[in-house]
DNA sequence: CTGTTAGCGCATTCAA
DNA sequence: TTGAATGCGCTAACAG
């Protein structure tokens, strides 16, 4: 009978392997992290033992025993929108995990819109040679050579929320926004159903690539599947709510016959000052928009909003922060594991 | 000038604290975990230097030193549908995170439906007096008496994906059913747009508490909003996929006004096998189902379905996971964090 | 009631 | 090329 030469369900240890493989720690360890200066004959007699016993490191130990920090530096426009605000907030949470995660993230902000301080700010990062750099691009020559130079210095860099080309970035952290265009005008065109008129398209500033993509995948579904819409040339907003209440305002009384609105941006404040007095009236425009603010919220629960598209500032975030580990690691991203959804809520999903 | 003085950006160790408060680690870590055997003076004077310093405990560390596991059981209906199947697969990665997240979870499969089978299995659970207990719940007698003997024998119990009455347990992972039917009801109502005629539900069964408040919540909506539209008194496939084949093929044929069909339940395959050649022949039927499998999201695709609710089996392990640990060291558990979505997808937003 | 001390699993000097 | 020894931040015997 045997009873105790087992080792039960726990799991082996570096000693473990060390024992088995009749060799030290310190070898052992060498060839767990693909250190040199192990002959093969060694190394070959450590991987044995590894794949018998069946070994798994123990990364909070290890972090723990390395006592590493990775430093990031998260760029991050100054947009005084709920978007961006939340934006903000995540990675002010993220700021105080990381004692615990062992990250160091300082935050910069800069002016939104702004090619040029971008890139400024950009370049200012790469002189603390952080393990890793995290932006809300801005697609435009001096940000892209920023970028650039940042690849030259070997440091990671992810964008978030909005992209740039590929190949000028590690990754990126967002949503697919062509996608969410799509998903807008799937919902206003069924929604919509039988209903003729023409539909009215607010976007932040279309030279961001983001709402770009958003408006693209709009347009494509609207000619494809709801042709008999007559969707106007999108207006831009900048984010600014006075001026979109204005421009909203404006498009009710010039097209008598709007019956549907998307708004691709961010800031539904100006919007719904424009759209809750016509609602109120008993106009019937069907709204879709971004970004589930409390005033997306409240616009969504008195029935002004009919569908709000999300993206979770705090899943970008952290799957911002996981990709720049991975990369200041070497170590490969699982891209599926790394995707953003694009959550559609309305009035009764509301989380 | 002062330079080595400040801690710089290092975060303080229990050592630290212990120096600043002037007493030994030991006492710090009686006070920092709350354990009897300190005078009040003391504590408070490591209390004040906890709170000076900023201090926070490294969870990491501080598991690895406990060498503490988690012994958890999680009872799952051996229910073949792709729902449960994804929940079981939820469930065997966690088992596989054992080692790195300090559990160690037992999978026990019971018979679908089975109020009896599963409340042996509880039994039998119980008797191993694990750290905590989840399961698919049944609300019948025999489930909720052996329940209640969890509780008495101080065992957290979480129910996961279908709950039990409040206070019977500790906390419920899963989504709140009856606004999963407000939403589908909300969906198929404006899809419909002007459309009139009948609506059919296909259920699995009417006595699970999920499948019973998803109707409650659709029925609320359909009579509160879309009352031009006659909603038919639900089938009950009991997740087989021949029987919900006939159903709605019966359904079908004798209500040729049906234009709108709700199935709560899990396993979209026979509905499908029903819906399809309906769809293909040109008859438009608005669906919603729920549960994004690969069947569904082929249907999605292709049309048949016009949307799909969902809710993420992996994030229902992991807020379990969460709670039961939480529970087992007798911590709180901010409900806000632990509540789970319901996923709407349509053709463009998948995932 | 309080302090000393020995690890948890791993990484890393420094010697050999 | 390899090994022994030390410490990361924390917990838990075991002494006092």
């Amino acid at each position: 009978m045997r009873f105790f030469d087992e080792q039960e369900d726990m799991r082996p240890t570096v000693h473990d392997i060390a024992a088995e493989a009749g060799v030290s720690l310190a070898t052992v360890d060498r060839v767990l992290n693909a250190r040199p200066g192990v002959r093969t004959k060694t190394r070959e007699k450590v991987e044995k033992a590894v794949t018998k016993l069946g070994y798994v490191r123990d990364v909070a130990a290890a972090n723990l025993a390395k006592g590493r920090v990775y430093p990031f530096t998260f760029i991050l426009p100054q947009n005084d929108n709920a978007f961006m605000r939340g934006l903000h907030d995540a990675v002010e949470q993220a700021v105080e995990r990381g004692p615990i995660e062992r990250t160091q993230i300082d935050i910069v902000d800069v002016p939104a819109f702004d090619a040029e301080a971008l890139a400024a700010a950009i370049d200012a990062a790469r002189a603390k040679a952080p393990a890793g750099i995290a932006l809300v691009a801005i697609e435009s020559a001096p940000v892209i050579a920023a970028v650039a130079q940042l690849k030259q210095a070997g440091i990671p860099v992810v964008t978030l929320v909005s992209d740039l080309q590929d190949g000028e970035r590690d990754h990126y952290a967002g949503v697919d926004n062509r996608a969410a265009g799509r998903t807008a005008a799937t919902l206003l065109g069924r929604f919509l159903g039988e209903r003729r008129g023409t539909v009215g398209v607010l976007a932040g500033s279309l030279s961001v690539r983001d709402h770009q993509n958003r408006f693209e995948g709009f347009s494509e579904v609207m000619s494809e599947r709801f042709a008999h819409l007559d969707v106007l040339a999108p207006m831009e907003g900048r984010d600014d709510a006075a001026l979109a209440q204005k421009l909203v305002e404006d498009a009710l009384t010039s097209h008598p016959d709007m019956i549907g609105l998307y708004s691709l941006g961010a800031g539904n404040r100006g919007l719904l000052k424009a759209l809750d007095p016509a609602h109120d009236s008993g106009r019937e425009i069907v709204t879709v928009a971004h970004e589930l603010s409390e005033h997306a919220r409240a616009a969504l629960e008195r029935g002004t909003f009919d569908a709000v598209l999300n993206q979770d500032a705090g899943h970008e975030v952290r799957s911002a922060i996981r990709v720049l580990k991975a990369k200041a690691d070497g170590l490969p991203v699982i891209d599926g594991q790394e995707r953003i959804r694009i959550d559609i809520f309305i009035k009764d999903n509301l989380p």
